[in-house]
RNA sequence: GGCCCCAUCGUCUAACGGUUAGGACGGCACCCUCUCACGGUGCAGAUCCGGGUUCGAUUCCCGGUGGGGUCACCA
């Protein structure tokens, strides 16, 4: 059976990187009815941020990504865990890394490394200066045992390092296809930490071993680490599992993705509001194509399509431009219930239910982000200020508009009530009215709108006077004229 | 710099040796129209370069060039 996982570090927000790594990992796992995980990598106490479990967990379940292993949160907020594989946080399995570090220390595949971090980067620069690979010098695979015995029971502080082995490590992406390295290029990684914590290559395979994870889908910036992973599989004489190393998620200017040129991270989009299923979509497009000219798909038909084959090589630009188009068109797709519901988190004073349904009915082909409405809405709640140059069309003069806008106001006064049920009905009538009378529409309907919107670019008259009812809107268009 | 990866319109991508190199976003023009938005139509816009292989290369191979990633007791 197919098992995926997808392993964040809780550093207080989830990149978007690591969302189109878990819904990709999650599309693989259930095009072939496997399952997933969710894994926390906390090995880094220096960069653990309280609450970011919780917020990982909530922001995937917002994203629809579902996974049947790992920490949850129960009804009341509190996190737990589910799986038969667990825990699934690291900093809960730290006796087992150590475990499987001295194992590896007993077979001679590791050592004890004293060096300073001092010394290190001293090693670093002569080698840097040296015009060679900055790798460890392996001074301490040297030390005697006898002397290994004795600082350390002396209580020296010590990491266990990697002897990475001689030869060649070649595996096949399922991506990149055939990738090679020569082992003698490879660094002698620090597998435990002197505070006695694994550092990510330790854990990982560990983990993903112990989990069953069948495919292990990452970022790019992890092939060249691959080596040591594969040194540590065959050590443990552990099956590989199968490797796909997705192209980076990058910047205007073709870097990776980073905070300096704009968000990356996941909850910002959605605190902008952008929906989550635009989201995924567009994510979902970054470095894979399901061919064809679809644009727009649901989670289903991404899931039916997926193929880890089929990912590209090369980098994807986050183009925001694109992903506020997809927005607006998930946007419009929404029944204005659905609507209303999604868009009342993003309002700091919320108008009346009926207000509120024919503002959002108006506005909805107007939005491309949730988060816009609420700049809208004076527009509809405010009596607005009328700048008076602004209310002549074209060439038509000002004392026109307002005998125009006089007029209008006495038929919408004195016109059947029933036409304000709908839009059209009000376009209609107001439409019958000017040829009746023989008006030119733009002459009537630009002070019309402008002195219902106080605003050069606005929704139709006939959208307004729907949303503001009879009284409001023959109020401001009296009010425009004096 | 060493190693590794990558390379089709500005951007996301399609074309598993033979297509007028297709679609989408963005841009521009036009239509709809009182404005904005929506919608519709159209236009401009790409195979990095050089060698091979082949009757024929976007596609396969090699070499350049360019870009990126990585070289931590961070992931």
């Amino acid at each position: 059976m197919i098992k995926t996982r997808i392993a964040p570090s809780p550093t207080g927000f989830m990149h978007v990187g690591t969302l189109r790594t878990a819904l990709y990992d999650y599309l693989l796992a259930k095009k072939h009815g496997g399952n997933m995980i969710l894994r926390i990598e906390d090995t880094d106490q220096k960069r653990f941020v309280e609450g970011s479990m919780e917020q990982l967990i909530r922001v995937l379940a917002t994203c629809g990504i579902a996974y049947e292993e790992g920490p949850v949160l129960d009804q009341d907020g509190n996190l737990t865990q589910q799986g038969a594989h667990g825990p699934y946080i690291q900093s809960q399995r730290t006796e087992l890394y150590r475990t499987r570090a001295k194992q590896l220390l007993e077979k001679g595949n590791a050592y004890y490394c004293f060096c300073s971090p001092d010394r290190l980067e001293e090693v670093r620069k002569r080698q840097t200066a040296m015009k060679q690979p900055t790798k460890y010098d392996r001074t301490c695979l040297l030390l005697p045992k006898e002397d290994v015995e004795r600082r350390l029971s002396e209580g020296e502080k010590a990491v266990i390092r990697l002897k990475m082995p001689d030869g060649i490590s070649i595996f096949d992406d399922a991506i990149r296809g055939s990738v090679t390295f020569n082992n003698a290029e490879i660094d002698d990684q620090v597998l435990l930490k002197s505070d006695g914590f694994p550092t990510y290559h330790l854990a990982v395979v560990v983990d993903d071993h112990l989990m069953e994870v069948t495919h292990v889908i990452r970022g790019e910036e992890w092939l060249s680490s691959t080596p040591k992973h594969i040194a540590l599989y065959k050590m443990f004489g552990w099956e590989m599992p199968v490797f796909a190393h997705l192209p980076l998620i990058l910047n205007k200017d073709r870097s990776k993705l980073s905070k300096r040129q704009g968000d990356v991270a996941v909850e910002n989009y959605l605190n902008k509001g952008f929906l989550p299923e635009a989201l995924v979509n567009f994510v979902a497009l970054l470095g894979w194509n399901p061919r064809g000219d679809q644009e727009i798909y649901t989670m289903q038909e991404l899931i039916d399509a997926f193929d880890l084959s089929k990912v590209n090589k090369g980098g994807a630009v986050f183009d925001l431009e694109k992903l506020t188009w997809m927005n607006g068109e998930y946007i419009r797709a929404l029944s204005i219930d659905d609507l209303i519901a999604r868009l009342k988190p993003f309002l700091t004073d919320t108008p009346k239910d009926e207000l509120l349904r024919r503002i959002v009915t108006v506005e909805k082909e107007r939005l491309t982000v949730l988060a816009e409405l609420q700049g809208r809405l004076p527009m509809y709640t405010q009596t607005p200020a009328i700048d008076p140059t602004m209310l002549a069309w074209k060439k038509s003069t000002l004392e026109d508009a307002k005998v125009q806008l006089s007029a209008v106001a006495d038929f919408l006064m004195n016109c059947d009530e029933q036409i304000f049920s709908s839009i059209e009905n009000i376009e209609k009538s107001v439409k019958e009215y000017i040829t009746e009378k023989s008006l030119q529409t733009g002459a009537v309907l630009w002070p019309l709108r402008v002195a219902l919107s106080g605003a050069a670019q606005s929704p139709s008259p006939f959208e307004l006077l729907w949303v503001l009812g009879r009284e409001e809107g023959v109020k401001r268009v009296q009010g425009a004229v004096h």
